[in-house]
DNA sequence: TTATAATGTATTGTATACAAAGTCAGCCGG
DNA sequence: CCGGCTGACTTTGTATACAATACATTATAA
């Protein structure tokens, strides 16, 4: 039963709680699991080849990431996300960001930046390629990103702001389809990059904000689009 | 079994888990269960009453809520904290706190404030009275502080707030016994509150900073003096 | 005497069984 | 025709059994 995994680890040993919780989050963030969608332990089982235990802890972590929301004896399902609650992330995450960013122009060291270098240019090339798959986009954005957190070495705010990001990544798929959103990424990045290459750290925050800012607004027009069609984010519960 | 739970829940339903999660997280913050401590499964479900899969979905809460680090296949302990993890969380936290004092100053309401001023009283009371009980003095800080993230409205900060301040509780019970650092924090939350009342941002967010930096101090001093005797914190593994 | 191998025990990882509670459909009475 | 009740079915909550691994101890050989 362990070899029938959907091959993930090729070689380490990872419990399968782990292995399951990162296949149902993965789900959940592609959408292949839909907000409001009851997530039942057997079927789920049934459906990963393993018994109802691992099942059970991959939700409880599930859980405390807040993709799943839990009611007691009614069972589990895929968090349903508001507006409101997208506004509260990004209000925390630009705070943070910030902090990161003008910790990082106080102390980052040269390799560091090239590491950062290293991921931005990954992530252009992909923006530039024609038809990139939005998973992979959202990657190498995502690895950026990742960069800067860990340049903090504050592995408390690192863990943060990934689940804070990852709270985004539900509707990132939307709004990174549009070329010119993309392509203003990238600048922003850059922008972003160099200021923190000349330890800038006034310049830094500053494009920092905005790059939030920017994003806020992408996510909302594509929320407003998505809602045009049909409503489903728009109340809590 | 139900009925021999330490009397936590008068009413309401409780998964046994969350019973589990409760008192264990209570007991790690207490200093009960120390740093390094292991957590047997089985001989927690002894002592608890219960089984082990109650035991074992309570640890992954305090896993992912810190205060718990598993290694595969070998079990979990109770994590310990070093020094830099302190300083990152305390940072965090004082760029959050001053999120929550800037939003407040801009939205809060009188009812709210009616509120603060009930919460800090209570405190400055506690404090007054002679022989106060460190855990109770130490929920009327918790509660004034909380008064001022739920204020934000913003439920994600509450959380993490709440939960990078639970990270120095095992630190607390230590820092307030000194009298003088308590007549402080009164009088800090008192300015803190008046600048509010004005709604003085600048000077809310200074008092603000203020006081987490006198925070670390407390902790740093209190910390010192406890590894002057014995060490066993300043390692992180 | 020391290093290494073997073996037994303790502990976690996973599966399954049983209990309790919740949901829903169909039935009966008003 | 509508509303409440009953009972089967679903689903979660908890306990226990079994498997696999890690650790410690002891014995054996160099």
């Amino acid at each position: 039963m362990r070899e029938s995994d959907s091959a993930l680890n090729p070689e380490e040993y990872m419990p399968l709680r782990e292995v399951v919780f990162l296949t149902l989050r993965s789900q959940i963030l592609r959408g292949e699991l839909k907000p409001g969608e009851r997530l039942m332990e057997i079927s789920l089982a049934n459906r990963l080849g393993v018994s109802r235990t691992p099942i059970r802890e991959a939700i409880r972590k599930l859980e405390h990431e807040g993709l799943v929301v839990m009611i007691p004896r009614r069972g589990a399902h895929v968090a349903e996300i508001t507006q409101q609650e997208l506004k509260d992330v990004l209000e925390i995450r630009k705070s943070l960001e910030i902090l990161a960013v003008t910790k990082i122009c106080r102390c980052i060291t040269d390799r560091e930046i090239g590491e950062l270098e290293k991921a931005e240019e990954i992530f252009a090339r992909q923006v530039m390629k024609k038809d990139s798959d939005p998973a992979a986009l959202g990657e190498a954005d995502e690895q950026f990103h990742e960069m800067i957190y860990n340049a903090t070495h504050n592995r408390r705010m690192i863990q943060i702001l990934n689940n804070l990001r990852e709270q985004m990544y539900r509707f990132r798929m939307e709004y990174l389809k549009d070329k010119e959103v993309r392509m203003k990424i990238v600048e922003e990045h850059e922008a972003i990059l160099n200021a923190i290459r000349r330890r800038d750290e006034q310049e830094a925050v500053r494009l920092e904000q905005e790059h939030i800012d920017n994003q806020y607004r992408s996510i909302m027009k594509s929320l407003e689009e998505r809602c045009a069609g049909r409503t489903g984010y728009e109340q809590s519960e």
